[in-house]
RNA sequence: GCCGCUGUGGCGAAACAGGCAGACGCAAGGGACUUAAAAUCCCUCGGUGGAAACACCGUACCGGUUCAAAUCCGGUCAGCGGCACCA
């Protein structure tokens, strides 16, 4: 077969009938299969976009002949650094080789054939979407869900521009790989931690992969433990957040973080030099040391001291870098005893080592950091630490020196970056009004065209006069215009809220429709995401869940990751290994759906591996089988069905075998063995066509439904295929066969037969067989015979229709 | 260091709920058809021993529960991914 020229036939033919067009009218049917959308590259489309994109749509192909009205939208996350920096090297707009990238794509997208309805596409960097971008970041600044403020932040020197905690990858830039600094700048957050609890409390209701859970989890880090309130000889006080208030009575130190604004104000006359040049040395060697755990611990003394509010006891307090100024409360408290950190830092300046817990098993070596029994602890001794902690933290509440406190590691979300080629932030900057947001009838903020994007540190747009110079909405005066553009994760945060009403012009959505589409039912995409987009996107659900626009908690009920198709070499393909395989090749040789049915088959969907071709000709050959059946069985008599004989039986068992399977299979995302029963399904047709009173109402019977159950994974081929067994509609129209359970009930079984749990052979019995017959048939067999004989029968264990074990003696 | 996942033939992998390990393929070997090749069809294919019937071993490793473990439990090792001075 031709595949080349079936593919087009059926492509020109399934747009013209807009076979795949979603209705919105069946929205009570409505399964929304989402693939995360695609930054537009220049390059081509590439083995992992056809396994992404093409299986899913064949999972969604199955969804639609399961009865559901499916939509599958496809769209482009098109703002982004790689089109800016494109452009910085050639001097090409971003917005012009976006937009030829986009179209190149579209192209080799629908060249898939897949069923995305190219009538709900959105582009992020059309004006049209970013409107509403910019829509929602003025939503959230009226929620007080986003707010500037100066802060340390994460600087790519290389990108010239800050990064979100999230993009930092071990301290160095995700894009580029450059070394992350710290800089300090006035930038807009979003106020994810406000979520924190319930972005962590959701997962455990989510069908995601347990991995990913994990991940965010972890990401979001809850710690339970309490505030304790030190104070200075001089009246100021200071918390700091432990996890182990149970270990307050060993404290010998105190430490306050170098960014720490009490370390400027206590510190004492005498120390003050050397105060100032430790602070200053670490916000230098912080740019370039850092990261490094094994690092030695440094700290100096400030030559104050503080009272620890359960024993009075006065201790000194030290400045330490590795005390986090943006973790907790930015202080913390040494017990050396029972921390390994504490333990080192006392050991190299000498101060004491009070040891508070007790080990239970006996042993002395310090520092022991795991719970125990109070000692040297007054009222407490005796306790065990998790009841120690309660009341110790319950003690200094009603001193008002303490109280319980949960922390967590999630940070909120900066959003602010200072490049060209994203959503402008939509505020404008008077000196009288101070922030003031743009009118939402003032929409969009445009990205103005003309502007030089060369990086220098600056926003580019703060040297476009044009953009900048503005009037302040609120007093009229001169004012300009915030120069930064948003993270492009804010545009990929509530895409999927767009697509099913991606025309709207007055709303970025209407709520009515939207709480009807939603939440998406299959979201597929890489594991990448975990702790950036798909954490983004729960909280700006969340988010506008409170602001009363929609009705539902979570955005993506069920997540799949697909797996990854590495080079044939076993490594991530990139074009500096030089193992990087085009699937074009493929598809001029054997066709798109030959590629599609092999990347089924070949790997474990949500494991991927590496690339290998040696299969994929089995599976043309296996494509060749099916034609070569479908040729011969499309003049074959047709209609009712005589009464089935045992062959017929069996044919019928294997069809309804396979339906049974490849319908589950396919709901798994488990492709390569739905695949496995096709074929075990066209050999037992094949075995069946070949029995001499074979009857051809029967084989045309089970090929059509082999048609049917192939048609989701090679699309095109199976539509050729049922229009020459003379069907006149689509094969996609056609109802996912229904299984008869009553042909899967064999009349025998073949059952194991162990003796002493060890295998001895297989007999045949009836399947609805007494126990007693079982018996019987299964020492029949000659291994029983001999492995039984002389010996006696102590039990027999029966498992209907599988096995039979005689214990015996 | 912490969290998560994975570990099954020469290879990709299966095993749905603790019940026949290796489905379905690839590669390999043998055969049929053919002047020959391709295509197609059939057979063998975890290991060891054996002519064979058959026996023993086998799902990373050690141990446990069970009539029965790839599957459940405890421990160890290896690989992958994530987090990492988070107090």
């Amino acid at each position: 077969m031709d595949m080349k020229s079936i593919e087009q036939k059926w492509q020109k033919k399934w747009e013209k009938d807009k076979l795949y067009s979603f209705n919105r009218k069946n929205a009570d049917k409505k399964f929304y299969c989402l693939e995360m959308f695609s930054y537009p590259s220049a390059s081509k489309l590439h083995l992992g976009h056809w396994y992404n994109y093409g299986l899913t749509d064949s999972y969604a192909r199955y969804k639609k002949m399961k009865g559901y009205e499916v939509f599958e939208p496809m769209g482009f996350d098109a703002f982004g650094l790689p089109a800016e920096n494109y452009a910085i090297k050639t001097g090409i707009h971003p917005e012009k080789s976006t937009l030829s990238n986009i179209a190149t794509m579209e192209k080799q997208l629908k060249a898939m054939g897949a069923m995305f309805d190219w009538n709900y596409e959105i582009k992020t960097c059309m004006p049209d979407y970013y409107k509403w971008t910019q829509w929602l970041f003025l939503k959230l600044y009226e929620n007080g869900l986003a707010y500037r403020k100066e802060a340390p932040v994460n600087w790519c020197p290389s990108c010239n521009t800050v990064l979100a905690n999230e993009q930092v990858q071990e301290g160095h830039c995700e894009r580029c790989g450059t070394q992350v600094v710290k800089k300090n700048l006035t930038q807009w957050f979003f106020r994810i931690t406000n979520y924190a609890e319930e972005l962590l409390s959701g997962l455990n209701n989510l069908d995601w992969p347990e991995k990913t859970k994990a991940m965010q989890r972890n990401w979001i880090g809850k710690s339970l433990g309490g505030e304790v309130v030190f104070q200075a000889e001089n009246g100021d006080e200071f918390k700091v957040f432990t996890t182990r208030a149970d270990t307050l009575f060993g404290v010998s130190y105190v430490v306050l973080a170098p960014e720490h604004p009490l370390v400027k104000k206590l510190v004492t006359k005498d120390r003050k030099a050397e105060v100032n040049k430790y602070i200053e040395k670490t916000s230098k060697t912080e740019e370039i040391e850092r990261l490094s755990t094994a690092r030695e611990k440094t700290g100096v003394f400030i030559g104050a001291y503080a009272i620890n509010p359960i024993n009075g006891k006065k201790v000194p307090i030290y400045c330490a870098d590795y005390v986090l100024y943006s973790y907790g409360t930015g202080a913390v408290m040494g017990v050396p005893a029972h921390d390994e950190r504490d333990y080192v830092f006392a050991k190299k300046y000498g101060l004491p080592i009070n040891v508070v817990i007790r080990d239970p098993s006996g042993k002395t070596d310090l520092p022991f950091c795991d719970d125990g029994t109070l000692i040297n602890s007054l009222e407490f001794d005796g306790m065990p630490s998790e009841e120690a902690r309660k009341a110790i933290l319950n003690r200094l509440s009603t001193l008002s020196k303490g109280q319980h406190k949960i922390n967590y590691r999630l940070r909120d979300w900066l959003v602010s970056r200072q490049r060209y080629w994203g959503a402008p932030i939509p505020v404008i900057h008077c000196e009288k009004c101070g922030a003031v947001p743009v009118p939402y009838k003032d929409l969009p903020v445009l990205l103005p065209k003309d502007v030089e994007f060369k990086p220098d540190g600056e926003s580019p747009l703060k040297k476009c006069a044009s953009f900048m110079n503005t009037k302040c909405p609120k007093c009229g005066g001169k004012a300009k215009r915030d120069p930064d553009t948003l993270d492009t994760f804010v545009c990929s945060s509530w895409y999927y809220l767009r697509y099913p009403d991606n025309k709207n012009e007055d709303m970025p959505f209407d709520p009515e429709i939207i709480n009807r589409m939603l939440p998406v039912d299959k979201y597929v995409g890489g594991p990448e995401h975990a702790c950036m987009h798909l954490l983004y996107a729960r909280f700006i659900t969340k988010a506008l869940r409170d602001m009363g626009y929609l009705k539902f908690d979570e955005p993506f009920t069920s997540l799949t990751h697909q797996g990854i198709i590495l080079g044939p070499d076993g490594n991530r393909m990139s074009k500096s290994k030089g193992n990087v395989v085009s699937p074009d090749t493929y598809i001029d040789t054997y066709g798109s759906d030959i590629l599609r049915l092999y990347l089924m088959f070949g790997f474990a969907y949500t494991e991927g591996g590496p690339w290998d071709d040696n299969g994929i000709k089995s599976i043309a050959k296996f494509a060749d089988r099916i034609e070569r059946l479908v040729e011969k069985v499309k003049t074959y008599k047709r209609g009712k069905l005589p009464e089935p004989e045992i062959t017929e039986k069996e044919l019928l068992f294997s069809e309804a075998y396979a339906i049974k399977s490849v319908d589950r299979d396919m709901n798994a995302f488990s492709f390569n063995t739905a695949v496995a029963r096709l074929m075990e399904l066209v050999t037992a047709i094949y075995k069946y066509d070949g029995t001499e009173n074979r009857r051809e109402e029967y084989v045309v019977k089970t090929v059509e439904t082999l048609i049917t159950l192939l048609a989701p994974c090679a699309p095109h081929f199976s539509e050729e295929l049922w229009s020459v067994m003379g069907n006149k509609k689509s094969v996609f129209l056609q109802e996912y066969p229904v299984c008869d359970e009553s042909a899967l009930v064999k009349q025998e079984v073949e059952i194991a037969v162990q003796v002493n749990s060890k295998m001895k052979g297989k007999t045949v019995v009836a399947s609805d067989a007494d126990d007693e017959t079982v018996k019987a048939a299964a020492l029949g067999i000659d291994p029983v015979k001999n492995a039984v004989a002389g010996k006696q029968i102590v039990k027999a264990i029966i498992v209907k229709g599988r096995l039979v074990n005689f214990i015996v003696k």
